[in-house]
This record gives C-alpha cells, sequence and structure tokens, in this order.
DNA sequence: AATGAATGAGGGTTCATTCAT
DNA sequence: CATGAATGAACCCTCATTCAT
C-alpha cells in the first residue's frame, strides 16, 4: 500500500531471509528435476534462481543443508495440504477419506518435478539418516492419520472385517506407486486416472459409501 | 580352431570378462546402497568390489556406462523373476497370479539395497532419458503381463465388474509403495507383512478365488 | 562556538575515526596471534572487534591496508617504547644501554599475541617488499640507535677492543632470537629469564658496568 | 649405469614416491618464499613443482599435511647438518663446538628460501599446535647438544664462572636473530659476517679457545 | 558512520578418465 | 588383463569487496 514505485520496478537486492530461502528452496527443486540430485550442484541452483553463487552458502551454510531444507519444505507442505483438505472436508466420514486420497493427486502436491525430487531422497534416504529421518517421521504421521480416518468410516459405516491398517498401508502404498508410474510414464496416466485408481479401491472396500466407477482407466 | 596356444593357456578367454562386470555391477549396487547414487564413484565401487581403480573404465568405458549396466541388469534380474515364478506356478490363473505378485517380495529382488537402487535411478529418471525408457520399458511389459494374468483369472473365474488394467494399476502401485515402506521404515514392515498386504487386496477383488486373510498386518 | 546541537549531542566527532582504527588494529593483532596471518580474515578481525563486516573496507580501504597499518602499528609502538625507555634513564651511558636492551622485555612490546605478529610479518617479508621495507625501517633505526649507546659507554668507560656494531648485531640478534623462544616455547622461558640473558652478554661485554650475575637462567 | 635412453629423455611420468614427496616439498618451499605462506596456495606449489593441480592431493591429502611436511622436513635437515658438521669436527670440544656454531650458517642450511619459510611457520606457530610441537622439539634438541658442547669445553677448558645454559641460550638466541637479518636485510650482512658476530660471542666467552677478531662486521 | 546482504573470483579438494607399466 | 600414478575439470565453499539501506 505504502509501496513506493521504486520498490517495484528493480527487484529488490536484498530480501527478507525467509522469502530467499524459500527462493532456493523452489530453485533446488527446480534444479533436482531437470538434472537429478548427482548433477544438482550449487550453480544450477543459484542458476535456477537467478542469484549468485555465493548465496546458498550464505543462507544455508551449506549444500547439505539446502537439500535437508528442501526435503522438509516438500513435507510440511505435504502435510499441510492433506491437512487442510480433510479439514475443509466436513464431518462426513467418507467425505474426509475421499478428501485425504484425493489431496495426494493434487497440482500443487504432485507436481511432476516433486515427484522427481521425492524419489530422488527416498533414493538416498538408505544411506543418509537424516533424509530418512525425515521422510519416516512424514510417513508414520501421515499412516496415523489414514488409519484414524479408516476407523471412523469403519465404525460410521459399519463395516465389518476390515482392517483399517491393511487399508490404510494400501492407500499409502498405492499413492507412491501411482506417484512412480506419474513421474516415469507420464503419457500412460494422469492425475485423475491416479485418483480414479484409488477411488476404484475405496469402492471395492467401502461399497456403501463409494460408487463403483463405470469405467476403469486406460492402459 | 584357429585358438592360438596361449588363448588356451590362460582358463577361459570371454567368461571372465562377463564374469568381472557381473562383479562390478554387485558392487555398483551395494556402494548405491551404502553410499546413494551421488556419493557413489568410481573409487566406492572399485573398493567395493575389491579392485583397482581403473577396472571400471577398462571394463565398461565410463561410469554413465556402469550405472545403465546396473540398471539393466537389475530389470532384467526383476524379469526373469516374475517370469520364473509365473511359470512354475502352473496353470491355474489364480496361482499364476499370486505366484507373480509374491515374486516382487522374494528375497533377491526384494534386498534393500537393490530397492535403494531402483528408488535412486527413478529419482533421477526424470532428467535422464536413459534412466527413464529403461524403467518405462520395464514398466510396460510388466503391466501388460499382469493385466494379461488379470484377465486370464477373470475370465477363469467368471468376475463381472472388475477391470483387469484397474487391478493390474493397483498391483503395479502396491509393489512399489510397499517397497518404498520396506526402504525407509524396514522396522515397521517386513516382506511377509508387504505381500499379506497385497494378497488382501485379492482376497477383495477375487474374493472366490482368494481367501480373506484373519488378520491384517500390524501398523 | 558554531558547533551546531547534533554535534553536541554525539561525543566527538573527529576521534572516533582513529579511535575505530586502534580498535581494528588490536583486533588484527589478536586475531593473527589467535588464527595466524593466513587464517585470518576480515571475518575473524571484525568480529575480535565486535563491529560489523563492512567496517574494515570502511576504515582501512583493503585487507592489505589494514595489515600494513597494524605492522606500522607495532613498529611504531616499538620504537616509541625504547626511546622513551632510554630518555627515562637519564644520562649515564651504562644505564641508557641497560634501559635500551630491557625496553625489548617490557610487558606491552613483549607480549606474546605481538610476537606471533612479528615472525608472521618477517614470514611474508620476502614476498611483500612493503613489509620488508617497514621492518629494515625499523631495524636500520634501532640498530643506529644501538651503535651509539655501545660507542658512548665504550668511550665513557675506556673500553678497549670492543666493536660497538658487534655488540649491537649480537644484541639485536639476541632479542629476536629470545622473543622466538617466548613465542614457540614459553613454558621455558620467561621475559625476565630472557633479559637476564642479554644482561649476562652485557656483563661478559662491559664487565665494569655490569654485574656478572649468579646465577644463570634455568634451561 | 643399466638406464635406458629413453629414461633420459623423458622425465618419467611417474616417479617413486619418496622423490615426489621430496620434489613437492621443495616447491612448497620456493612458494612460500615467493609468494609468503598465506599466498601460497595448491596452485602455486604445483606450478612451482611443474606438475599438476591434483598432485599434491594424492601425495599428502591435504594441503597441512603438505606444510607439516614440510617443516618436518626443515627440522631433519637441520638438525642432520648440524649432527654431521659436529661428528665430522672430530674430538676437540672447541672445534666441535665451533663446528656446530658454524653448521647454522652453511648454504644449504641457511638459504634465504628456507629463512623464509622458517619465520612463516613460527608466525604462525601460535595458533597451530602442531607446528609448534615440531619447532619446540627441534629447539629442544638443539639446545640440549649445544649445552652439552659447552660443558665439555668448559671442563676442558677449565673455564670458571660460565654458565653452559646461558652461552647455550645465547648462542641459540643469535642464530634466530641473524637470519631475521639475513632475511629481511640481505644487503646488510651475509653468512660470513653472520657467523662472525657468532665467532666473537664466542671469543669473548671462551678466550683462550677461540682468537679474538681483528675487525668487527661492518654495521 | 555503520550495517550486513549480496557478489563472484579463487581457494582446497574430489574424481572420472587416461596411460605407462 | 590389470594396475595405480597422474591429470585437470568441476565441485563446494570461503572471503574480500561492494552497495543499498
Amino acid at each position: 500500500m505504502a509501496q513506493s514505485a521504486a520498490d517495484i520496478r528493480a527487484p529488490r537486492r536484498t530480501a527478507p531471509k525467509e522469502e530467499r530461502q524459500l527462493q532456493l528452496i523452489r530453485a533446488t527443486i527446480r534444479s533436482v528435476a531437470a538434472n537429478g540430485l548427482s548433477d544438482t550442484t550449487m550453480a544450477t541452483v543459484a542458476n535456477a534462481a537467478g542469484l549468485s553463487q555465493g548465496i546458498i552458502n550464505l543462507h544455508f551454510r551449506s549444500k547439505q543443508r539446502l537439500l535437508v531444507a528442501t526435503l522438509r519444505y516438500l513435507a510440511d507442505e505435504y502435510r499441510a495440504g492433506w491437512e487442510q483438505a480433510v479439514e475443509a472436508a466436513g464431518s462426513d466420514p467418507a467425505d474426509r477419506l475421499a478428501a485425504r486420497v484425493a489431496a495426494d493427486f493434487t497440482r500443487p502436491v504432485c507436481h511432476r518435478d516433486k515427484l522427481a525430487v521425492w524419489f530422488a531422497f527416498w533414493g538416498e534416504s538408505k544411506s543418509r539418516p537424516t533424509y530418512r529421518r525425515i521422510c519416516a517421521e512424514r510417513d508414520r504421521a501421515d499412516r496415523a492419520a489414514i488409519v484414524a480416518l479408516c476407523r471412523a468410516l469403519i465404525r460410521a459405516g459399519g463395516y465389518r472385517g476390515i482392517d483399517a491398517n491393511t487399508v490404510a498401508a494400501t492407500l499409502s502404498a498405492m499413492t507412491a506407486g501411482l506417484w512412480l508410474d506419474l513421474l516415469t510414464r507420464p503419457r500412460t496416466i494422469d492425475r485423475d486416472q491416479a485418483l480414479a485408481i484409488c477411488t476404484a479401491y475405496l469402492a471395492g472396500s467401502f461399497s456403501r459409501h463409494f460408487p463403483r466407477p463405470e469405467q476403469g482407466p486406460t492402459r
């Protein structure tokens, strides 16, 4: 509102700390997607951010910290995404579960660049305890939430013989597997089709709440 | 026939070559699992193989070719694994499908080191067409086979309203997702539990051929 | 008289400049002593001074100028120290020479931090004409003064066969050498012992003016 | 003798390990003398050695280790020099002491490049315990030897009232101080003059064994 | 006068590759 | 076939310097 004209014309040379860090994290995601994790260098990231070489060490102290911050950013964004979606879905257990599953295939979370980054980190997670810890923590919280949603639906719907843990594990696994398809074979599947496959599974498990789709996805 | 005396003296002429290459590929898998793809160097591989520095360039001409050979090796081994399993399962469609799914969680294929390598390559696949091509090819052939197995069972079992493509996509996705759990959270799941989750899904889809398990896996 | 109100509020206007420079020179000495010359950076100096990064370039224009200013500061302080000591010693030639020698081992001049800086500059003096010039100038003036003091004593004491130049060269050399001991082996020698060694030499040369010490220094 | 022509023509691409290390240490000495310790880089050293960048890390693992090796080389060479000189001097105590002192001003040990390196290391010794330890060890052994030589002469010559420790400390200090003159003011003093100053001191202390020189050095 | 975010050249080091042995 | 010394490009990071504030 009280912003001067000068502020608009030239991109400020100095920016708030958090803004710069976010800018660099986004550049990192682009670079990892474009070059792979092992060909992502300080230069490719700085370049993608349109900034100078030294800026990363200025804000993150090391490349490694930048990568960890990037992973954490993805994990936080992912979690915030589904939490918000579930919240917005209201109180009906079926709606909530549907929202939870759909959240995994929304635009921002399911962007192909980000999927590439997830898989890159997973690939390193065996050798990097820090990565593994962040991933495991994300998974743990995520799984617990899905189990809770399933339990609520099972109770509300009076389903018998359905194990919430198994359903949750299946749904979680399907997300990761479908992400892989979206990543490596983008021509054969899109986000909607991926979601449809999940929905089909839900229809099979909770038949009174999820309509069986007319048509399966092609291929 | 036109073999020189020298060729006879040395024990085998061609075998050692392939043997060395296999030795190096295995060392690569160990190194990628232990150090990550971006910290895997010619030295870590040569070291893991117990051989000298120059050996890789001698046998593979470049690091890149070694990595591609490793990926191809994994893909071939994987495919051979399930083809053989399905073959050994006999002619019953349900047995064949069960064997196919179980093949994904057998020891050699589902070794944690190899899972780490798979994810590492997937992580790079967006930026490396060669990797993506190999992965996509594997997936394509794999998927087609699963679809065929599902179709056979649907026809044989007289199942209605089940789309083979959807089931196959679900099974494929589940494998990748469960592999991820096995990789990043080995304490919370093992190969048997992973298979049980798949079997539970089969039981839900093909209820007349797969018994519903009494107990779901923990967590 | 024509001072504005603002000028009065802030304490002094020009003094802070020299004060700041002195503050930075002292911080440089501490940093070189603590980190060595090659690990002394703008940051270590600014840090030691408790000031911000840009301050050095503001006051000295470059790191190199700061270092030169530091060397000059040491040389000036050193010279002022012995000039004042000799002056204060009165007119007796023996007292004056004794004061001159003792000045090399007084607290402020012989502080271990400063010795470290001296040696660091000497180490670079071969490759840096500027350093060498400052050091050589200091030495030249110093030596001339010592020679004069020796000559005065030789004449006054009627000593025969003693060469003032040789004595002066010996005394100068001893100072540097004892400083080295104080720097690198502080546990084996202190300032008093160092001075005693010099005094012993004087006693050997000017036996009628300097009493032979009863006891040599330990070690 | 049995050296082939080829070996002579081209400078062997691979050299014995120790030879390469020595080559690099000598290059380091030249570089430190020419550029100073803080401007000595891997590049200046590799360049001075006529070899490639990576060679230093290949042979010394790090720049720091190269520097330590260089300091150790100097210390060893120095010690070997005077030990050999004293040995060669025969059994006469005065001859041995004279040889010991003269050894400090022989060509190889007293080369100006090496003096520059000594002072550079001494300048860093306060901040680098490793340097200090090597220097202190050298000094300790050296001093002990000089004290022993002085004691032998005092006993043999029947000198009274001369403290061997004091004489040794004086001689040691003089060497370092005269080295400084040779380093920073090469025009005003040379090795012979430096030795003459030491000899004059010996003449003053052990008058029956060392003739008093006719003329002191200029300046 | 003083700050500290930003730059970018250059530092030490790693590592894929070459090649003499 | 196999080795490992050697290379040099490229990596991550540091740091002197600049400049908007």
